[in-house]
DNA sequence: AAGTTTCCATGAAGCGCTTCCACAAGCCAT
DNA sequence: ATGGCTTGTGGAAGCGCTTCATGGAAACTT
């Protein structure tokens, strides 16, 4: 039933080389004559070969992993993320570890334990906030570290540009007739992670306005946290407040979603009486037609593992920064502009 | 400044013993001497000795790990049953990998891939439907299953009683004066995960008013999402219903928060004019005084290891269910009863 | 033509552990 | 005392890989 699985030596028998050379294939070494390459190659396919990890960690004297400590939240934010990050490891025969973060607690025990010693070359951070809750903003630990949708003077940083984000969505809906209103995303009661993205965004937001003449009155902001409920709770605020139509900067798409739910349910049309743009660039978002801020975060994810991937290679230079621009994408939820097609 | 680490070679030497004798202590062998264990015991502490995991992995042929599926969902429900089983791994120096399932395809992915092959000896699933997903209800892996937070014929099942939870919360509401409400949480739009949780709790509840002769009319039953401002929406709906006192059964205590939360912000005094009863036993709900049907997580998660660490060392017995039940905690959310304190 | 360099390939050594066979020492019953 | 047990202990073998010293052959030199 189980078959015994093929080692190294089965392959190099098979394909009629040296232990060595099948080693050197795996590793993509280029001392290997390409038809040998190739009978090697054979030989593993047929043998339906996979390396041990294991082995390979205790002979190469690295763990040939990388963790990405993430926070314990579903979004599609993360997902993507991830797959981002994912890509460029696998290329390089790395492994990835996902460390949900549960609690701080859990955090501090898995960076001191054994567990980080001896699996992990390298760590991906996202979205925490280093100086919050160590020391000197230094995580006790001698592997190279790469922040993501983060940033930090002492570790490489790979985030969006959110004030910027904020920017553009306050250009945009400034250019339709009716109120403006915002909802800010609430940050994390226990402070764990940095969720300043959403008060920076909302910072862009504020200062476009002001930029363009427009009054924004405190009570047209609406404080909530992230689900889609929030934005149902805001919209019904919101129309206590003035009459339609209404333009919404929701500060995320989850949120947005809510305000077109209700919108759905009070009969007001999005894109008309009801004008809504999110931020994310959700899947969802182009499903149900909404307008939104997209960050392109696979490609973070993938920028943050290349950065990594040189640190572990030796890279000793200073922290870097990396900083991507969201774009606006238009869809039916913010319907056609006044006059002509939006041009930024 | 990386000094090497210390191996097995180091601690014997230390201890004056062979290299077997560490080994045998390391694992919690039966035949070694008391005096004996203790000097290796010293050694190992002096040295700051740390076995490495690969080596022990590689010459053991096994993995010595354990992995946990769970939905990349962010509630105390999976921190404390992830909380419970690592106690019962760690005792047995097993590993515990998180692996939150981030979509279906890395799921399958996975589960085909190498690494659940080299770095696992069993898998924990927690709130997975599996009929759902896999052929036969069968995962592909020839490793020990147990599931947790859901049944299946085939495999070991840890699991609460949510019907009787919901039966203790409509007898226990039932003894109130005022209209009662209910909050039903939504399933999963992706059908992922087994969330008929949220259905045999409404369903307990319902059979329990109706033993009881209360009726329940259609309209008393609000649905929405896990989020509290979904427990604030269903309050606001609530009101036009009926006037204080109302007695509302949240479902969840991530929404019986919210309905507290609206409760406070409209001037309403929780236990009195709106009474709250949540479920799952958060622990958030003692800080707020928030009644609450509690589950044992932590037992079920140390119950699930237990069991998986029993088919890995090779009991062959058919498929075991283990059901736990809920218990009523009452706080200041539901005040006082009518008459005498609260018993069932 | 002989020497030098480059390119490939080999397989032993070694990573840090578990396992297992061998053996010593102590114990008991004969 | 002798032969069996049992209980502890030592260390060689081996897990599957990477690395590295070694060397043969081909491709350049001069």
């Amino acid at each position: 039933m189980k078959r015994k699985k093929p080692t190294i030596h089965e392959v190099a028998a098979r394909a009629g080389v040296g232990l060595g050379t099948v080693s050197r294939v795996l590793n993509n070494h280029p001392a290997v004559r390409p038809e040998t390459r190739v009978r090697v190659l054979r030989a593993i396919e047929e043998l339906g070969y996979t390396p041990n990890p294991h082995a390979r960690r205790i002979a190469g004297g690295r763990s040939y992993t990388v963790s990405v400590l993430l926070p314990f939240v579903a979004t599609e934010f993360y997902r993507r993320l991830i797959e981002g990050v994912e890509g460029v490891l696998l290329e390089k025969r790395y492994d990835l570890a996902l460390f949900p973060i549960l609690s701080q607690a859990r955090l501090k025990r898995y960076l001191e334990s054994t567990t980080l010693a001896y699996l992990t070359d390298g760590l991906i951070l996202a979205s925490y906030d280093l100086t919050e809750h160590f020391e000197g903003g230094r995580l006790p630990t001698d592997r190279p570290v790469v922040l993501v949708d983060a940033k930090s003077p002492r570790y490489d940083s790979v985030y969006l540009d959110n004030h910027l984000g904020g920017r553009l969505a306050g250009e945009y809906l400034a250019r339709f007739p009716g109120a403006i209103f915002a909802i800010k995303v609430e940050e994390e009661p226990d402070k764990a992670f940095r969720h300043t993205v959403f008060s920076e965004r909302m910072a862009g937001f504020l200062e476009a306005l002001a930029a363009q003449g427009r009054p924004f009155p405190k009570e047209h902001l609406f404080v909530t946290r992230l689900s889609p409920e929030g934005g149902r709770l805001a919209l019904r605020y919101f129309l206590e407040k003035a009459s339609p139509p209404l333009n919404v900067f929701a500060g995320a798409d989850q949120v947005a979603l809510g305000v077109l739910e209700e919108a759905e349910r009070l009969g007001l049309t999005p894109g008309k009486e009801v004008r809504v743009l999110g931020f994310d660039g959700h899947p969802f978002a182009e499903e149900v037609g909404l307008s939104t801020i997209a960050q392109p975060v696979e490609a973070m994810g993938a920028r943050a593992a290349q950065l990594l991937l040189e640190r572990m290679e030796g890279y000793k230079g200073p922290p870097r920064e990396v900083r991507f621009e969201p774009l606006l994408i238009e869809r039916a939820s913010t319907a056609t502009p006044p006059s002509a097609p939006y041009v930024p």
